[in-house]
DNA sequence: TAAGGTATTATCGTCATACCATTAAGACAT
DNA sequence: ATGTCTTAATGGTATGACGATAATACCTTA
């Protein structure tokens, strides 16, 4: 942590960015003072920001500084991009749109995995729910299988852009399986669930997969809503950073 | 084009790892050589490098140089990333799925665009219709106006996610409307369609949008699977340039 | 006074050089 | 044959200089 400074410039620019901290379409620091204020050369500056420029956070022009863009031109499937706004705080304008996608990407995948997926991708999600059940009962840690699953159907499905979303899915993921687990008995209660789903994958019935999945789906976004209401007096809900590590 | 030296790097260099010219896992060449290579500083070089690690092409080490990741971890709804692999040709794979990736997105967007659109996105993708109409009956760009028609649907969705993806689905749009539009009474035909989907979205009846636009998007689908049967001697489909400079 | 062109200046863009840090690979000893 | 050590290749960081560009201020002129 105390090396790796372009990642850790790279870190706090984008970090602060999306924060809101710089107001969208204004300059951030030149340079100079970046240098001054983080302790570190022009040429670390420079390459973060160009790092920011690929992540389509900001625009740079010679005396017009380095501007930053409004949060519709981000690339919202960048991993960096989806864990910093996941710190800065899930709005609930945030998990509404996470919570559209992974409905809208999550069935349409486990269909196309129904089809397409290998032995080998079955096997793999097999271990995954293997995890997921000896946690249920010997105790371990639940939410990583259950990624861990999730992520295997995705990978099934055989599509590169799927699995691309997979992974900026991932922090949303977390959250909603960190909210389900604590509630009351989720893991014992979701088991089946995922074992539904797995059995319709291996059957290859695409249209049952779906609609079990489905379920499973519905079911974490009533946990957030109930979540989201009880915390309503809250601007923001914070996650804990061991959350935010496996990106 | 003779100034920009970091874009024209990144292009360069995206574009060859992209286009499979440095194998998988292999290094490019070190920093000092392709300096000498490409006739610039070093600064240039690693800003560019930077850039390539942002969009997931690329890892660095040192000693192990400037690695190529392999294709899934790339990131694919990085305009660029779309733009070169665009470039390099249309393989039957990435199109196949990005085919997949519409039918995903579309209709699912289609729905939410019925339960959300305002009036202003209304207004727009009816200009944008009335544009086809115009062009189907008096000439005109058809294609252009067709694109802003989906595209306007995509943003009336109010989904950051969503319509990020509306930029890395345009490549595969504007190959697909020309593919239809080169075929037969494609436009003409397609008009109704068109103004179904624009119909049930102003009616907000999210289902009945749904169907119209599976329709449409199968319809495009035929067109593109026999576009590229004729074509199976060809390894690869390769796109006008022309088609590649909107995204 | 108002309008338009020009000079200034702030800021990024590029280049060049030097030195440091890390690590893979090969030499060496056990 | 295996483990350890040395070393050299490569990326990482720092510094300084100059060029290019666009916003701003200023100055000229009608």
């Amino acid at each position: 942590m105390i090396k790796n400074v372009h990642g850790n410039t790279v870190d706090h620019l984008g970090g602060a960015i999306v924060a809101g901290h710089y107001p969208v379409g204004s300059s951030i620091p030149p340079e100079p003072l970046l240098c001054a204020e983080l302790g570190i050369s022009r040429t670390v500056v420079r390459e973060a920001v160009k790092s920011l420029i690929a992540k389509g956070l900001v625009t740079t022009g010679p005396k017009v500084g380095t501007r930053v863009q409004p949060s519709d031109a981000w690339n919202w499937f960048d991993p960096d991009v989806i864990i910093w706004q996941s710190k800065v705080g899930l709005t609930p304008d945030f998990l509404r749109d996470l919570q559209d996608l992974r409905r809208v990407v999550e069935p349409a995948a486990v269909r196309l995995a129904a089809q397409r997926a290998t032995n080998q991708d079955i096997a793999e999600i097999e271990a995954a729910y293997e995890g997921m059940r000896q946690a249920v009962e010997e105790g371990g840690d639940y939410v990583k299988y259950d990624l861990r699953f999730h992520q295997g159907l995705l990978k099934a499905c055989k599509n590169r852009m799927l699995v691309q979303m997979s992974k900026a899915l991932s922090a949303l993921l977390r959250t909603s399986f960190e909210i389900s687990t604590s509630r009351k008995d989720g893991p014992r209660s979701s088991l089946p669930l995922h074992r539904a789903v797995l059995d319709a994958v291996i059957a290859k019935q695409p249209a049952q997969a779906e609609r079990a999945i489905l379920v499973l789906i519905d079911g974490a976004h009533d946990d957030i809503e109930q979540v989201l209401a009880t915390r309503k007096h809250l601007p923001k809900l914070n996650l804990p950073a061991s959350l935010l590590r496996a990106a």
